[in-house]
DNA sequence: CCGTATCCCTAATGATACTG
DNA sequence: CAGTATCATTAGGGATACGG
């Protein structure tokens, strides 16, 4: 998003960062602290290969997770959230807190 | 979404109702209180007149504002947020915030 | 195990014109 | 002023197969 929006209004470039259907879901898997690709794709059972994948690399690119690849066989790759990223926890609970506050 | 997936994780509920581009946005620009639909479309310059509408009227549907329509010519309607719209404020607001203390 | 590449389909979004 | 209808475009998403 350009930056003129962003000044214009924070909120629609928190929303081009988090504001699709499986981030948000990654990054709040992600709060306990790393974890393995497989296991968090796990976590979102319903998520397909590609879109797993796109996400993780788009969380990545806006910093708010990191990518840790072990140089081991099998290969094994990490994520954890970074500094960035858990500025973003409180956040997540509350969103999360209040859907299950939902009827 | 199936209730299942909100049990799973009450955040994609949260996301399936407010994690778009526009949602969050028009909810913002309600909190200081009832608006009236031209103005409300003002503050999102770059809202298409169909996303504008499609947007509202979902909002509606899943009870975050509510709806008034004034019988005059020529017509006026004015959006409002709900209680449980109003509920929502504080983490609109921390995500607002967020997106401004971004580099 | 992890990720990429390809193909394909559907849903989301935009532009324009029009109605009450 | 507010909203609808239509058409055209694009982005999102899934399935499968393959590669490091």
């Amino acid at each position: 998003m350009k930056d003129s929006e962003k000044d214009y209004c924070p909120l629609a470039y928190t929303m081009s960062l988090i504001g699709t259907k499986w981030k948000p879901l990654a990054l709040f898997h992600l709060i306990p602290g790393s974890m393995r690709s497989g296991l968090l794709q796990k976590k979102m059972p319903e998520i397909s290969n590609k879109m797993f994948t796109q996400t993780v690399r788009e969380l990545e690119r806006d910093g708010l997770i990191s990518r840790k690849v072990f140089p081991v066989v099998p290969p094994k790759v990490e994520y954890e959230l970074t500094g960035k990223g858990r500025s973003l926890e409180d956040i997540l609970q509350r969103l999360d807190k209040w859907g299950s506050e939902q009827s």
